[in-house]
DNA sequence: ACAATTTGACAATAGTTCATGTCACTTTAC
DNA sequence: GTAAAGTGACATGAACTATTGTCAAATTGT
């Protein structure tokens, strides 16, 4: 009998094909980073000419692959557009939070690193802030969800940190959770302004500015409940 | 000489060619007509739908109008969004500046009062909504510039009422256009969060949130400067 | 060396959209 | 009543896209 039917016997058909090594790598390895490169070329696309033209076949392009690997790694262009806000998304809150535990132990300092890293993430990666200012809102109601639920991290991110430094509660105020989704719509609104009027003005005007907001709400509430 | 020769003896085939009146109406009229029944079928299907589902043929179906129409008042479905989003944000502003003149002439009712107008445009029509909070962004460098545009002199709105009703003037932060539109920002967001929660959370917890951070920006400032 | 696996370039199909064109039918002007 | 203007349903063609498929070349295990 030849070999090939001796592999049948083995229901070799739907049996979980081992891979092979190739140049180096095996098949997770090969896979994972054909996943990797089409993450990065995702980001290069969407945030240099826009998810409308995120086309399949761009981003294979950008990515120096073959478009039959974008369906082994993604269903459509939504999960993929859905893997790089997330993965950036998660960037950027590290970097923030590293910002955070690197700077002094007093207020202003600290909002101030929290602020400095988010704004110098945006100016570094400008595909990073067009994605994620822009180019996620309206694409779908997954892709609202997720956006929505990114935006209410970073408000409750923003809220414990505020909080943990003994700063005000503001508790007279019916809905706490909308004044600081409110804080981070302010701080997103000045970045797309930045982002609008291509960064021109330096880093340090956007910084004092979203901090001044910061501080006004949390200061005017202590007074208050004082 | 037939007739036809006689026409052609004016020069006919360049001639802005008279309208007959139909069915009633002018050339003119039908034809702004069916300008109107566009605009309002492209606010319907891209605020029900979004901008990506808003076809020429589906606002044409929507419109009840033959597609060769749609090239009659627009160049393309851009040129369509930019007119529904000038138009809307106008409407949205004329309703907020005809609350602003029935408000009773003192800070918080002012504040109030032009809040409640424009969460409660929102509100009476998710389209506009969908439209104005989401559909916008990110489209094309045409339709940013729109969006920045708007906010600009919503921000200024803003900036100008508040001065005249002789609030602070926070002259101590570099850039005051930017704390403005942060707080446009900020109203932006919470009405994005309110939206995307489905309208559950009633109308005057989205405003004293709102108005918690104006009061605060503006009575910090104040406070600083006394 | 040789068969099986992996890969990349590209074809193929089916679907969509834009933008323009065709044509029969209605309404109007005279 | 007749010719022209206006209208609406639909056709057309070019361009794109998503997704699957084909096939030869490269690479590997044995």
């Amino acid at each position: 009998m030849p070999k090939t039917i001796e592999k049948s016997n083995k229901d070799a058909a739907q049996m979980p094909q081992k891979s092979r090594r190739y140049r180096g790598s095996s098949g997770d390895q090969r896979r994972s980073e054909r996943y990797e490169q089409l993450l990065n070329a995702g980001l290069s696309v969407i945030g240099n000419q826009g998810y409308a033209a995120a086309s399949v076949r761009s981003i294979c392009g950008e990515a120096g692959l073959t478009e039959r690997y974008f369906y082994e790694s993604f269903a459509n262009r939504e999960a993929l557009l859905a893997e790089v806000y997330k993965t950036q998304t998660r960037y950027l809150k590290s970097r923030m939070l590293a910002a955070f535990e690197a700077s002094e132990r007093n207020t202003a300092a600290f909002s101030r690193a929290g602020l400095q890293a988010f704004f110098d993430t945006l100016s570094q990666n400008p595909d990073i802030a067009r994605l994620l200012l822009f180019e996620v809102l309206g694409v779908s109601d997954t892709i609202d969800e997720l956006y929505y639920e990114a935006m209410e991290e970073f408000a409750v991110l923003i809220r414990t940190l505020t909080e943990s430094l003994g700063l005000a509660d503001i508790s007279d105020i019916p809905d706490q959770g909308m004044v600081y989704a409110g804080l981070v719509g302010a701080v997103l609104q000045i970045a797309r302004r930045w982002a609008l009027t291509n960064y021109r003005e330096p880093v340090a005007s956007v910084i004092e500015s979203s901090l001044f907001l910061f501080i006004a709400a949390t200061n005017y509430s202590t007074a208050k409940s004082q």
